[in-house]
Order: C-alpha cells, then structure tokens, then sequence
DNA sequence: CCCGGGTTCCACCCGTGGGTCCAGGTGTCG
DNA sequence: CGACACCTGGACCCACGGGTGGAACCCGGG
C-alpha cells in the first residue's frame, strides 16, 4: 500500500479555494514541505479540472464553497474522470449534509479550517496513499449519523438479477427517468424497458416508486 | 489542532495483537521511526489496560481478535476510562460490523492488515494529533453503510408544505399510485393530483420517484 | 366583512411508464 | 454444434402520472 519511504517522488498538490487570502498563503505554506509541490491555485472547481486536465496530479485540497462549480460537484467529476486524483476537503463547514456530500461525491479526506498545517499535510500523504482522514469532529458526526439508524442493512433482493439489470434499477433508484438512463449506458430507451420490465418481475417490483425504495434500502443508490 | 512540527516528542504506542508473530515484528518495526516510542506490547486487553494504567500512553494499535478482553471492548474502556489516549485499530477483518463497532466504541483510525509501515505510521501520528485514518476500504464500506439508511436528522424539505401536503408526500414515499392515496385519505384521485403539484412545484421535486427519494431522505417513509 | 390559505373537486391534454410480443447478436457451456 | 442466458432493439397499446385552468367550500384574521 505503501513504499518504505515517505517521499519517493515529491507529491503533485492543486489548492481550491475561492478567497485568496487563504488561498495564496495555504499554497505557500504547503509547499515548504519537501515532498509536496503545488502545482496549481484554483479560485473555482473549472480552475480544479483545468489543472488536472494539465498535467499529472496526485491530490486536490478542496474548499466546498465557491463559485460557479463547487467543491461537491468538483469532487463527484473528479472521481468519475479522473480516480486517480484524490480529493481533500478542507473547508469552515463541518455539517451532516456537507460531510456525507463531500465523502459521497468520493472526498477521501474531511478537514475544518482549524486543522493545522501538520494536521493538512498528513491528510495529503494519506490521501495519495489511498487512505482517508478525517478530522475528529467529522468523524463523530458520521459515526452519529450511521448509529442514528439501526440499519435493517437490507439485501432482500433476489440474487438471480443480471449485472445490467442492478445496473438500471440502481439509476432508477437515483430518480432518472428513461432516456437518461439510456443515454448513460449508451443503449436505446427500448433496452432500458427490457431491463425494466425483466428486474420489475423477478425482484416482485410493481412499479417505478417501488423500485426506487427497493434499490435505497438494498443500498444501490 | 498541531504543532509546527511534526514530534515536539515521541509518541508512546502500545502494540496490541495475540499473535506474536505479528506483534513483534511490528513493535520492531515501529520503533525504527524516530518520533515513535512503542513503550509496550501486549497480547490481549488487559495487557493493554496495564500498559496504559502504568504510563503515559499516546496511540494503542489494537487487534480486534484477542482472547478473554477483545479489541472492541477494549476500546470502550479505554475511550471512557482514558480518553486522551488514541486507538488505532489494525485487523484483518474489514466487515461491516467490526467496523461499526469498533468506530463506535470510540477508535480513531481503522487499518486492515495490507497497510504498510507507513500507512500504520502515518495513522498513528493522525490518531495522537485527533485525526482520524481509515484506509480507502473501510471509508467505502462506512459511507455505504450511512448511505444505505439516509440522515434521520434530514429535513431538506421546505418548512412551508402545508400538512396534507406532508401526508400526500408519504404515501408517495411508500411506493402508492394516487388512487391508493385517495382512498387512503378519503378524497377523490383529483385531490390528491392537486396536493401533488403543489407539493412538487413547493419543493422543487421532478417527478414520482425523486418524490420517493426525498421522502426518504426526509423521514417521512 | 371580506380576503386569503387550505382543502376539495372537475375537465382536458399528453408525455412517460409499464406490459406484451417478437427478434437478432453475443457469449458460454455441455 | 445446440441450448441457454444475457444484452440489445423495435412495435404497439393503454394506463397512470404530471400540468393547466378553473371552481367551490370552510375557516381564521385583518
């Protein structure tokens, strides 16, 4: 999982952060550190993926909020496009909403802005070693939110459904109708019915609604 | 959160593992970093309640499977009883409820068995400085988990839907066609059609299933 | 007293969803 | 090779869902 030195190659680093007045000094401050070079300051989530889309990067330290194109939806593209990047979240916010966001949209990290420069620099090693740090008050909050509900961790769905049909039934349970189902599997609407109408009658589901609590409590979506 | 530099002091460990074909390895091993002190070793819990109870203890790198006091319970006393000391679990066994559990008896980091050095340094490091570690794994699995059973604190829903709006927005959520509602709230299909589009245009929902998703999300089903 | 929000209902339109039947192409396995 | 499962697609039908516009009733408050 690791090499057995820290820094074999020092590590490629884009800094997000709309205010640059924290920007600039955090850029600066990270880079003293011997095996981390900032490649790149961005002010939005379209300066992010410019700076991946450039050259090689191992993790971006992102800010939730800015402009145009936010933190969230900046880290859900990365992860699509580019997994090999990781994201750092480091932001003021430290709610439920915006800590299962961020680690949905695939955050491999959750720092508040009272982390030290330590506390960030390790996140950042961590993060490119594919682990995952979180400060401990976000961890608290996401333990609270999975003990709040006892998990009746359901997977009560017959096991005899295709890859394919998982596949639909879990994009159903994300609240997209047809076409746009079609259009991310790149087949005709016509397929999508197929799937549909076969998953609907092995799995006893009756119509759309019901599927889409069915893929929730079977975790799919 | 840190200081400015990374070991004002060594870090007192304690290794924790009934197989010493691991744990003295690792102790070893641990001890090569210079701002790692492993002040003891231990092969079940009450071993490791000793070494805590006999001198300052830093970070505790726990094993889950120990005989007569296991990991879990371990880590329970140990966070009511000395809570400034950290535990960092490393184990094979990566399953969901370990995980819960162990997180939930209040460890700070959570390591499988194919991290390397670094990885086990670097989160213990994390866990005496109040971050928490996880390897990629287990945040996945965390993050399913909390997934799979959405937010009960979750009230995303505009405050302004009046209460048979509320009504109408549950049942959908337990998969009904409007003709079930209708009868369910002895009004006509029409009713419940009106109820619906002002629900939809108030809280700026598409369509049935995404309905069914805020629902949920919300606690209403 | 009348205004406004909430609830109840009607009629109409039309897009999507769900069901049925069928069929070609692929891959694997006995 | 034939059988079978899976993915793909087209055609058709019709019910349900979602949107619009209107209307009536009750009730509480300005």
């Amino acid at each position: 999982m690791s090499e057995p030195t820290e820094s074999s190659r020092p590590l490629r680093v884009v800094v997000a952060d709309d205010q640059a007045a924290v920007r600039e000094p955090l850029a600066a401050v990270l880079g003293l550190a011997e095996d981390i070079d900032v490649v790149a300051a961005a002010a939005d989530g379209n300066g992010v993926l410019d700076a991946v889309a450039a050259g090689p990067v191992d993790v971006v330290l992102m800010d939730l909020r800015m402009p145009v194109l936010d933190g969230i939806e900046t880290t859900r593209r990365l992860s699509d496009e580019h997994p090999g990047v990781a994201v750092v979240v480091l932001t003021t916010f430290a709610d439920d909403d915006s800590i299962l966001a961020a680690l949905s949209a695939g955050a491999r990290g959750y720092l508040t802005k009272n982390a030290g420069r330590q506390d960030i620099v390790r996140a950042i090693r961590a993060a490119a070693a594919g682990q995952s740090v979180l400060d401990r008050e976000v961890q608290d909050r996401l333990l609270a939110t999975v003990r709040a509900r006892p998990t009746a961790s359901g997977q009560q769905l017959p096991a005899d459904l295709t890859p394919r049909e998982r596949e639909v039934l879990t994009l159903i349970g994300q609240g997209l109708p047809n076409r746009a189902i079609a259009e991310k599997l790149f087949v005709s609407e016509a397929t999508v019915k197929t799937h549909i109408n076969n998953l609907f009658a092995k799995a006893g589901i009756r119509d759309r609604a019901d599927a889409v609590r069915r893929a929730i409590a079977a975790g799919l979506a």
